[in-house]
DNA sequence: CAATTATTTCGACATTTCTATAAATATCGA
DNA sequence: TCGATATTTATAGAAATGTCGAAATAATTG
């Protein structure tokens, strides 16, 4: 990840409609939705949920496989991952009590998800 | 975090020069820097600094504090905790092993890379 | 108080971004 | 092949954003 991917990829995420398709992408997984599907369950027009989708894949965030008539759409974690990494990279210089708290943030699909799952 | 909080973070993060300072902070830690060290390493005219600093600040990811003529600009951790982990949460449905690598972009302040997954 | 340093506010302009409508493409089943 | 379903492309206009120079505000020093 380098700045420009990283300006990129946020970009990409800092739109409502995107940030509640990646979202979703990350609480599906692998496999994937259909964009048929996404468009249904975030009420968008198809044609603007294809609009944020190509913002989404130029970014790297997800990818896209054709199963018959439907176009799925997934994760494409190594990016989300190296975003990640490059946001907090070298943080505070090597003095972890400063944001110690910081790690828990990446622990994604933790083996024990005793959090709500929505925040109330 | 929420989805609107999350949507300003990003786009807040979403420019080239807002994410370098934002990267320089996270380099630097709690102490911050003052306007003019950013203004000077980032090579940004002052007023353009300060235009930045804002959208940061009401985004709710820097805090300012005055000290004598200058005035610091300092990371604020718990927003940027919040977004890494808004971004992940729910991540692929308690199925770890599609994201398992994921864990390690949270590892901020880890000179010694060490696995502290969930510390308390 | 006057001069100097540090930062912010103001005003204006070019550029980019988002959304919607209409039309086009791709795939499947009869 | 024809019709139906799923998705994309094309086009255009309104709204938001980034950058700059000039001037203003805040704090320190002589």
């Amino acid at each position: 990840m380098n700045h420009p991917t990283a300006v990129a990829a946020l970009a990409a995420l800092a739109q409502e409609t995107r940030l509640a398709i990646f979202r979703r992408l990350v609480r599906e997984g692998a496999p994937g939705l259909p964009a048929g599907v996404l468009a249904a369950e975030l009420g968008v027009a198809p044609p603007t949920l294809t609009f944020h989708l190509n913002q989404l894949a130029t970014a790297g965030l997800v990818q896209s496989r054709r199963a018959g008539r439907q176009v799925f759409y997934a994760l494409e974690v190594d990016t989300m991952r190296g975003l990640l990494g490059f946001l907090v990279e070298d943080c505070c210089q090597g003095h972890p009590e400063l944001c110690a708290p910081l790690p828990q943030a990446g622990a994604c699909c933790s083996p024990a998800p005793r959090r709500a799952r929505r925040a109330p």
